[in-house]
RNA sequence: GCCGGGAUGGUGGAAUUGGCAGACACGCAGGACUUAAAAUCCUGUGCCCUUUAAAGGCGUGCGGGUUCAAUUCCCGCUCCCGGCACCA
């Protein structure tokens, strides 16, 4: 067996497609359909390509290489989002600035791409450390500013103090930072901050225009968190403010005994005064949202020596001030209803606080063991005109009798919070904004963008939350673009999301500097017909982009007839090392791409990727199962090269029927990212026809298999297309079709069931009637054999599937 | 607690609308080639009973149900993974 020599392929191969490197162009205005694929571009880092990238790419390769032969005008780019953290901390220990250091790894990190094959038309790869690929990301920044959606604002944020920078809420897991995992603070700062609650309704409905999967969906649901209830508005007894709560379940306002602010509202400031409440105070604002958290179960509080008035019976009830009560959400006050909230119950348990019940439980209710939540079921008890409904009947009717008292409203809230955008950072976008004593916060005139990046000597952070950039005062020093007069700049920068917010657009137009993309060419591309990628940023970047592409439509600056940048969302699984554990350097169960590569080929790292096991599945390295691939791609090398001037002109029936099924078994596994499948049907292929007789098999058919192997392994791919003589290149093929009217003749071999049990086998073919498969099935010398004596009760024929017969 | 997804041989995993469970691969066992080993090739391989074979029994997390037929549908659980969470 001449034992295939894959160093050899790949660089001869490697060499000829460079020389034609318009390959895998994708023409703007093709009159073919267009087919937009999109993989999450990566963050260069200088460690280079790691498996999970190898992995996610090639499986967003192998589609983009399908229906690129499959006649559509693929566009399948590639760029890089390149400011961030890693680069920015080579340069403090290096003094090498960060934009050389990218251009090192993003040189790296193309070169491996090129070497794994992946088919990106890199005539459109951006960079968003480019200037002029960030004056569209400051642009955008000016236009949410101008629409009010960006304001600056002092106010206590998520800080991470190993980062030391501020962070979104998205990027804090846990109460720790989600880059570092150091546990999240607070701190008071200035912060720009975007309105993304502004658009909270619409990122919910928008959904509904996409095919994401499922758990995506949820996730960014979940996420938002919409509730609805009713804001209310208590009387402060002796005092002429009222404190406003907001609830989910008015109906139950009767059962309120009592009311909680939280240790920010601003009636606690009315009362500070008191040494036991000044102590609280300060306590709980000390704890980290993480110890907040953590200390969920013990309740911790003080009277305030406020009554509220409760507006349905005039009741006075107390008002307590505690930290389980969060400032952050609905109004920072609560009315509580021990009886049918836990939190409530357990607060008023600790207390001594009194339980009033307001709902009979359908069964019996013991109130020793906690509160009665339920909505749906029960009936309203002491509740004057709501007595006898049930709760969730009661909720309308509660919230039209406070409208028309007007004491209360109906309202919405939502989890999702505004979007922390300033960094303390030097290492990325400037935000382009002047502050001037006169004029206020003045956005860069959008002729005088970019505002660039500008060269500093010390790239480190400061604890006081002052940007590297503060200290260049030649660049902060400005003149104010409304008036004139001196000002100063912004000199906090833009959070990584800024530029992946919107780089799918980008690659639409990659030079155009007139606007982010040309409105014509965005009407022929968008929207994103598949975008591949991972589950970590269903609540970040896939979210922010959404956000700010939905701003982009209102602005008018996209296609009107694409409200929803992604149409489909496909999650990559997650690779892990040998030992079922996550890879990481301080296990020492990293698996490098380059080096697999080296060792077993570049054919063989992308078919074992995707024959590990489902695309979006979790799965461990095995050397073991990768042998199996390679052992499978050189049978099939030695195959298709050694038996090439053996094949014959014509399939035999068999061999027909085999070809144009795995045809049509590839094709629709690919289609739906079936790729574990797919390769499995091939190596089906190569067992079924490997101990044919040579002859029996067209060297056409040969030729439709290597083209479906071509997607998997390009480099085997090409050189075999070669080795038939063929014309290159193997990429530029159309992908094969098969034929129906061969698997239609084709005889099927069913099984015959008797009660159940397979007592036999018969030959069918498409076309036969159930009367003719009866026979032929009860003229079967097993079947007989089982049916002697008895009579046929029932008979069923499931075309092309199974007989079965009840005797 | 709420939401989403799972549980199939020794292992990774396959199974259109319910239709022969275990495709494909790994591993293992036996054999061929070899002085020997590696590589390669061939054969077997869900479990149990059985000297062997035939025949049978049991099998898709657990308990019920519907059906000629259930990994698939329905009801009730257990456990695992992921997201959210003192969100009123």
């Amino acid at each position: 067996m001449s034992k295939m020599d894959s160093k050899k392929i790949e660089s001869k191969w490697q060499e000829k497609w460079a020389s034609a490197d318009l390959l895998y162009k994708a023409e703007d205005f093709s009159k073919k359909q267009k087919k937009y694929v999109l993989v999450e571009f990566p963050y260069p880092s200088g460690e280079g390509l790691h498996i999970g990238h190898a992995f996610t790419m090639t499986g967003a390769d192998v589609y983009a290489r399908y229906q690129r032969m499959s006649g559509f005008n693929v566009l399948f780019p590639m760029g890089w989002d390149a400011f961030g953290l890693p680069t920015e901390n080579y340069a403090i220990k290096t003094g090498i600035h960060p934009s050389k250091a990218t251009d090192q790894n993003t040189a790296t990190f193309k070169n491996q791409m090129k070497q794994l094959a992946f088919s990106f038309d890199w005539t459109r790869e951006v960079n968003t450390t480019d200037s002029n690929y960030y004056k569209w990301t400051q642009w955008i920044f000016i236009k949410l500013f101008e629409k009010g959606l960006a304001y600056k604002e002092e106010k206590p944020i998520n800080w991470c103090p190993s980062c030391k920078t501020g962070l979104a809420n998205e990027e804090v897991v846990d109460g720790k930072c989600e880059r570092c995992g150091a546990v999240a603070t607070k701190k008071n700062l200035s912060q720009w901050i975007v309105k993304i609650t502004d658009y909270a309704d619409r990122l919910i409905s928008g959904l509904e225009k996409t095919n994401f999967i499922e758990k995506v969906k949820a996730a960014q649901i979940n996420w938002i968190d919409r509730s609805e209830g009713a804001e209310v508005d208590f009387e402060i007894k002796g005092f002429d403010k009222k404190l406003k709560v907001y609830t989910t379940r008015p109906d139950t306002l009767w059962g309120a005994t009592f009311m909680v602010v939280a240790p920010e509202h601003w009636l606690v400031s009315e009362v500070i005064s008191n040494p036991e409440i000044k102590q609280y105070v300060e306590e709980s604002k000390k704890k980290s949202e993480l110890e907040r958290s953590e200390l969920q179960k013990e309740k911790t509080g003080v009277f305030s020596g406020f009554y509220a008035i409760n507006p349905v019976n005039n009741k006075e009830i107390p008002i307590w001030i505690s930290d389980f009560v969060l400032s952050t959400y609905g109004t920072g006050a609560i009315m509580a209803v021990p009886a049918h909230d836990q939190r409530d119950y357990d607060f008023a348990k600790k207390f001594g606080l009194e339980i009033i019940p307001v709902i009979k439980s359908k069964t019996e209710w013991n109130y020793d063991d906690g509160a009665y939540t339920d909505v749906n079921t029960g009936e309203m008890i002491n509740s004057d005109f709501l007595t006898g409904m049930v709760p969730k009947d009661a909720i309308a009717k509660i919230i039209k009798w406070l409208g028309e008292k007007g004491v209360g409203v109906k309202a919405v809230n939502y989890h999702l919070r505004d979007w922390i955008f300033s960094r303390q950072h030097y290492w990325g976008e400037p935000i382009p904004m002047v502050h001037c004593e006169k004029c206020g916060w003045v956005p860069v005139k959008e002729e005088n963008l970019p505002i660039e990046l500008p060269k500093v000597e010390k790239y480190e952070p400061t604890d006081t939350g002052e940007s590297p950039l503060a200290n260049i005062e030649e660049w902060v020093n400005t003149t104010c673009p409304k008036c004139g007069g001196s000002a100063k700049r912004e000199t906090d920068t833009m959070p990584n999301w800024a530029g992946s917010d919107w780089y799918f657009l980008r690659y639409l137009d990659p030079d155009n500097d007139k606007s982010f993309a040309d409105m014509k060419k965005l009407e022929y591309w968008m929207p994103v017909d598949v975008y591949v990628g991972g589950d970590e940023h269903n609540t970040l970047h896939l979210l922010y982009s959404r956000f700010i592409y939905q701003f982009l439509w209102d602005l008018g600056v996209v296609p009107k007839s694409v409200p929803e940048p992604y149409y489909r969302r496909m999650s990559h699984g997650v690779i892990l090392g040998p030992d079922s554990q996550r890879m990481s350097k301080s296990r020492g169960n990293v698996i490098i791409p380059d080096e697999v590569a080296e060792k077993h080929g570049v054919d063989v790292v992308r078919t074992y990727l995707m024959f590990m096991g489902p695309f979006d599945g979790t799965m461990a390295w095995n050397e073991n199962t990768l042998v199996g691939v390679k052992r499978f791609i050189e049978r099939f090398y030695c195959f298709v090269s050694e038996n090439k001037d053996d094949f014959g002109q014509k399939d035999s029936d068999k061999i027909s029927s085999l070809v144009n099924k795995t045809i049509k078994n590839v094709s629709e596994d690919i289609a739906k990212f079936g790729y574990n499948t797919a390769i499995a049907k091939l190596m089906e292929f190569l067992n079924g026809v490997d101990k044919a007789e040579k002859s029996e098999i067209s060297k056409e058919s040969v030729k439709k298999i290597v083209l479906l192997t071509s997607v998997f392994m390009p480099y085997t791919a090409e050189e075999l297309w070669d080795i038939l003589g063929q014309e290159f290149s193997v990429h530029s093929q159309m992908w094969p079709k098969f034929d129906e009217n061969s698997l239609k003749n084709e005889a099927k071999e069913i099984a015959v069931q008797i009660n159940g049990k397979v007592r036999g086998k018969v030959n069918v073919t498409e076309g036969m009637t159930e009367d003719q498969v009866k026979e032929l099935a009860i003229s079967d010398n097993n079947v007989k054999k089982y049916m002697e004596g008895n009579e046929i009760k029932k008979f069923i024929y499931v075309p092309g599937r199974i007989v079965t017969i009840v005797v």
